[in-house]
DNA sequence: GCATTATAGTATGGCGCCATACAAAATACC
DNA sequence: GGTATTTTGTATGGCGCCATACTATAATGC
């Protein structure tokens, strides 16, 4: 049913000759690739449409939300990135004019990030846009399917090692 | 159960909110992105521990099966990413010794990218690892768990503009 | 046969991410 | 009060990816 990259179908075809118990695993470890790459894909290609990208966006909403403003470094906790990575962000999102960077008055190690009103106004438009989209992906699935997906999902991701150390750390 | 990253805990946040009727579909959304961030980033810790990308072990075990050797453009194509990507990516293992490139004497635009004797070896060593260990992810899963997260996988996929794309082109 | 077009590989610059290292400023410690 | 440590933001350089533009070479058309 799904296509998948040349490189999946490749690795299926030498793991098929070698480790053919593997093989269904793998199927759905590149399915579930498939449908996270595509929801990216389809992500990326929304906010483009606006002069975004994935990371700028999620600044913006976390700004929009944070009525006082959030400083660098909140916004790289809350945001799950370095604060090297939001340097660059920022520098988009003031070169778009969304955002800008005041200077804190009491720690001036400090910065105050706030949106501009035009970063206000499309960050309202987006959120809410993109939520539905979001959404709609599974609009399809009952409520038992969606549980069943959900259990599903959950059960493989404790199987990984990242999932296991995030499990109880 | 599977620990959100705050990102998509605050997007979750923010929609029960104001849209409401999304947030189950944005939950089991964020659940599958979850297991794909987290098969990636396993893959990507294992691969390290070689010396090697993601990018890079798909040429290893591309040019690995192809006995003649592989021209950048062929790896391009196999690899679903463009030209300018594997000149990068073959950088790389030149630099590691793994691979090289031989000019073709019929041709003279063209190349042909072998592995070097060192290369072959890890490719033969990391495919069938790789292989076993992506596999696992699903092994706690019977026959018909299998079956029922495929399907529900697909079905998803198909509700992407991705997904629907590739289905009929 | 020579001009046009297509193909192969690369260079360049952008994005987002990381790790590391740094300067400035604030805080803690004695 | 003055040194040591921590915190903050940024710079730098690497990775993998893309799009675009360029050079060399081949193939095609007339």
């Amino acid at each position: 049913m799904i296509n998948f990259e040349q490189k999946y179908a490749a690795l299926l075809a030498q793991a098929d000759a070698k480790t053919p118990a593997a093989v269904a695993g793998m199927r759905l470890c590149f399915e579930a690739l498939a449908l996270a790459a595509a929801i990216d894909r389809d992500c990326a290609d929304r906010l483009a449409a606006h002069g975004l990208s994935e990371g700028r966006f999620v600044l913006l909403f976390l700004l929009a939300e944070a009525k006082g403003g959030l400083s660098p470094h909140e916004l790289a906790e809350r945001a799950g990135v370095t604060r090297g990575t939001i340097t660059g962000l920022l520098d988009g999102l003031e070169r778009a004019a969304l955002a800008r960077r005041f200077s804190h008055d009491v720690d001036r190690r400090k910065l105050t990030v706030q949106l501009t009103p035009k970063g206000r106004a499309l960050a309202r438009k987006l959120v809410a846009e993109h939520s539905q989209w979001i959404g709609a992906v599974f609009s399809g699935f009952t409520q038992s399917e969606r549980a069943l997906l959900s259990r599903l999902l959950t059960k493989a991701y404790l199987q990984t090692d990242t999932g296991a150390r995030a499990g109880k750390p």
